[in-house]
RNA sequence: GGGAGGUUAGCUCAGCGGUAGAGCACCUGCCUUACACGCAGGGGGUCGCGGGUUCGAAUCCCUCACCUCCCACCA
């Protein structure tokens, strides 16, 4: 590392007296970029760390939720090299099927033209060129955030080496049965034009009517009506059976009748089924088999067809009859109600707040539709990552994650993976002209196995999250076994938002256990949700959107970063408000002043590797056992996954211990008033090490401070960032020392009490008396010298009276 | 209909069995030779309601109330 090492080391000229994060961030994130330092090794005899960044959408801006994962991702992936861990922080990104091909299908709509204008070939082009021109903005991002991702090993889930992880993942299912092609009922959104999976679809709950209609009985079961009552009275077009509960009483005589459907006249036999609820509605449902997923199970049981009456556009098909054909299907409710009303037959319209499905990407009600894709049965996966997670193999944090993990996974149904769209991986199925099915790697493949090359490939693409599922081995190389996959795989750790557990994180285990037969990472640490100040959810449309970039232009990276890293409560949403900001801006003007004090008063003295506390004076003594424990707790803290508690002990030692305490109490040792052994190579030894502490969460101001220190380089030659992270010094700790300056810090916190109650002028230099009975009186009740009596306290007089000099210059007293 | 989380100082939140904490805001002094993005001092809470367990409960258990979110095929 010597040569590039030396081009990370900086100038020396004094810390500007102005705190300006953006006089020094971005200078530091274009040297380490430059040399090479978060380039992980492989292979290597080192411990591996290995966290995946959920890949952003290629095209897409980063938000604050990516900010906060950056942060917490950067802060391990820098806490583990820094630990001496081979670390490796892959950065990528995803192509966002939908939300990507929206985008450009909005820009060629500007431009007055649309996707099946330009055909499949020129759309695609557009894409990739889309694709290119902001392709960047994400490394620009997330470089602007510090993050010290291995950009060498950078990829795209397009990119050829993952699509043809894409194709031997689908291929492999297929061969096995799992992944299935067959005309099943949908989620289908008219507005985007393709099915999406269950998961897509949203449940709102909205204020609908219940129509209650009245369907008149065939001549043969003697005339007379029943009423059925619906909340789509459009879909009645399709019907084509009516359902009763097999103990209700009030039906059973209609069982082998038939009822004949108004409008249409088509006959409507009566079917008997346990899934009809006797207390809703007059306990009669109109069967539309292939407009309700309900009806389509019922109408299974009983042997029923269907009528598909709502196209792919959401319109009234030929089938629904010349009246209606060609309506959108709210046009052709009103119609139909119109149409009942006029003939009589609506015997009531009552107000009903029921759930009705949309699509989440584009908003409307989604239409269930009869409709031909591709499936992959998760179940037999879904039960093995149950048993990893129960067996403790995968860890979910926090804990309260793990019931909803389970109760989706013992519920899970197939998986919709094909999509009607053109951005994206495209089935590796091609057929004959005679209609056989080939699924292969390639062409070529397919055309060897099918015997001719005559072949067209299947138009639709794969679900943007069959490909992100693969991403934690698909990234590494996999399916060749490549020393990337084998150095670093499984990975470490996953952060992520909770809202995409299933989307992501389940997929993720479950075709990692699939094809590597190991649980992609150890543990999964999931985030909450960033909020504005009131708590309320960010969206454009309240306008309440924080861009992360325009809050590090005003508060610096490092702030941003402590502020995101200190809200990660577990289990709780994140309430991010500009005071907190301003806050850790001010903590990091805080540690620009100490490090100026510092530097400015500690003549020739240097940092050291190790320091032997005897013949320290007790403050010294005191903050090097503090620092000591602030260590082990850090480590401790991010060890759990407790990044807000250490952000607070950072927070505290530095603020509390160090800069009100120790620099206050080093002052009359440094400036020779009362000399005291070591004072400066301890205060620049305690910077040293706070700073190598804190540099995994402000790694902009930390190496700008640090590389300051006179005698850094003993430390690490280059950069704080592959400097040693500090471990705790028990030769350091001493209870007894941290005791005796507690009481120090006790009186002196009284005399200044005092001195404010009694209203003395600061600057009046008054005269302080300290009797023995004083000491004694004041002595917080916890400290050990307080237990051991009368001694104790002789021993406390004594240490007061040797420090009394301190207590002059704290209290600014004679 | 299931499930999860929340209700602690004006605000946002830690604490989760041993005499109430932080940041910000507020009040009073201070430009004390690093820092006014600062220093020192200070006020402020019957820890949602009601029960229970315990020598002792924000902290464990139960009831209730109110908020948030997730899952779910009553048309």
């Amino acid at each position: 590392m010597s040569e590039q090492g030396k081009e990370v080391v900086s100038r020396r000229e004094e810390l500007d007296k102005r705190f300006d994060p953006r006089a020094y961030e971005s200078a530091w994130q274009r040297r380490w970029a430059e040399s090479g330092i978060f380039r992980a090794e492989a292979p290597s005899t080192r411990r591996p760390f290995c966290i995946m960044i959920p890949p952003p959408n290629v095209t897409g801006k980063l938000h604050l939720g990516h900010a906060l994962q950056t942060a917490l991702e950067d802060l391990l992936t820098r806490w583990r090299r820094m630990s001496g861990d081979n670390a490796l922080w892959l950065p990528g990104t995803d192509h966002a099927g939908i939300s990507t091909q929206l985008m450009v299908e909005r820009q060629l709509a500007v431009e007055g033209t649309g996707r099946r204008t330009l055909g499949r070939e020129r759309f695609l082009e557009r894409m990739w060129a889309w694709k290119r021109q902001y392709h960047g903005n994400i490394r620009e991002q997330l470089d602007r955030l510090g993050a010290s991702c291995d950009w060498s090993r950078e990829r795209f889930t397009l990119d050829a080496g993952l699509s043809a992880a894409v194709r031997e993942a689908f291929v492999r299912l297929y061969g096995e049965g799992l992944i299935y092609r067959g005309e099943y009922l949908v989620n289908w959104s008219p507005v985007l034009g393709t099915a999406i999976s269950d998961l897509e679809v949203e449940t709102k709950t909205v204020a609908g009517k219940l129509y209650y209609i009245a369907y008149p009985l065939e001549e043969a079961a003697g005339g007379g009506e029943v009423v059925v009552a619906t909340t789509r009275p459009e879909t009645m077009l399709g019907d084509t059976a009516i359902a009763f509960h097999p103990d209700d009483e009030r039906y059973r005589h209609l069982r082998g009748e038939a009822a004949v459907l108004p409008l249409i006249g088509r006959r409507l036999p009566f079917v008997a089924d346990a899934a009809v609820e006797r207390d809703f509605g007059t306990g009669l449902v109109k069967l539309t088999p292939f407009h309700d997923p309900s009806d389509f199970e019922m109408a299974r049981r009983h042997g029923l067809p269907g009528i598909t009456v709502i196209d792919q556009q959401g319109r009234m098909t030929a089938e629904a009859g010349p009246d209606f054909a060609g309506l959108d299907r709210f046009a052709a409710r009103a119609k139909v109600v119109e149409r009942l009303g006029a003939a009589g037959l609506l015997r009531k319209v009552e107000d009903h707040v029921h759930n009705v499905g949309h699509s989440q990407r584009s908003g409307e009600p989604v239409e269930p539709l009869l409709s031909t894709q591709w499936f992959c049965d998760m179940s037999g996966m879904a039960a093995r990552a149950l048993q990893a997670q129960r067996e403790g193999r995968l860890r979910l944090i926090p804990e309260s994650w793990e019931k909803t993990w389970e109760h989706w996974l013992e519920n899970i149904r197939p998986w919709c993976i094909s999509r009607q769209l053109w951005w994206g991986h495209q089935v590796p199925a091609w057929y004959t002209e005679d209609g056989r099915c080939f699924v292969a790697r390639s062409f070529e493949e397919a055309a060897a196995a099918a015997g001719t090359d005559r072949l067209t490939q299947d138009p639709d693409v794969l679900d943007t999250w069959f490909s992100s599922g693969l991403w934690p081995f698909s990234t590494l190389g996999w399916p060749q076994r490549m020393v990337d996959f084998e150095t670093f795989y499984p990975t470490s750790v996953l952060i992520t938002g909770y809202d995409i557990l299933f989307f992501w994180v389940a997929r993720m285990v479950m075709l990692g256990l699939h094809f590597t037969g190991e649980v992609p990472f150890a543990a999964v640490h999931l985030t909450g949700l960033v909020r504005d100040a009131e708590g309320v959810k960010m969206s454009k449309t309240r306008g309440n959107v924080l861009d992360p970039v325009e809050l590090v232009d005003e508060y610096g990276a490092d702030a941003v970063r402590f502020t995101l890293t200190s809200l990660d409560v577990p289990g709780r949403d994140i309430p991010l408000n500009r005071d907190q900001l301003a806050g850790y801006r001010a903590f990091g003007n805080k540690i620009w002043n100490a490090a100026r004090f510092a530097l400015g008063r500690v003549g020739e003295a240097q940092v050291q590797p190790a320091l032997d506390p005897r013949g320290l004076a007790a403050p010294e003594r005191w903050i090097l056992s503090r620092l000591s424990r602030l260590a082990t707790d850090v480590d401790a803290r991010f060890g759990a996954f407790r990044f807000d508690e250490a952000c607070n002990r950072l927070y505290h030692f530095f603020w509390g211990d160090l800069c009100d305490w120790y620099i206050e109490l080093a002052k009359p040792a440094l400036s020779g008033e009362a000399p005291r052994p070591r004072t400066g190579e301890v205060l620049l030894t305690v910077l040293d090490r706070s700073l190598r502490l804190l540099h995994p969460v402000m790694p902009f101001l930390t190496e700008e401070v640090w590389q300051r220190l006179p005698g850094h380089e003993a430390i690490h030659p280059a950069t704080i960032c592959l400097a040693p992270y500090p471990a705790r010094e028990e030769a350091w700790e001493s209870a007894e020392v941290e005791a005796e300056m507690e009481v120090l810090m006790h009186v002196v916190t009284r005399v200044r009490g005092l001195r404010s109650e009694m209203g003395l002028p600061p600057k009046a230099r008054i005269a302080l008396y300290l009797g023995a009975s004083f000491a004694r009186e004041e002595i917080p009740k916890e400290t050990p010298v307080e237990k051991s009596g009368g001694e104790a306290g002789g021993r406390r007089a004594r240490f007061l009276a040797e420090h009394q000099h301190l207590v002059r210059s704290l209290c600014r007293v004679e």
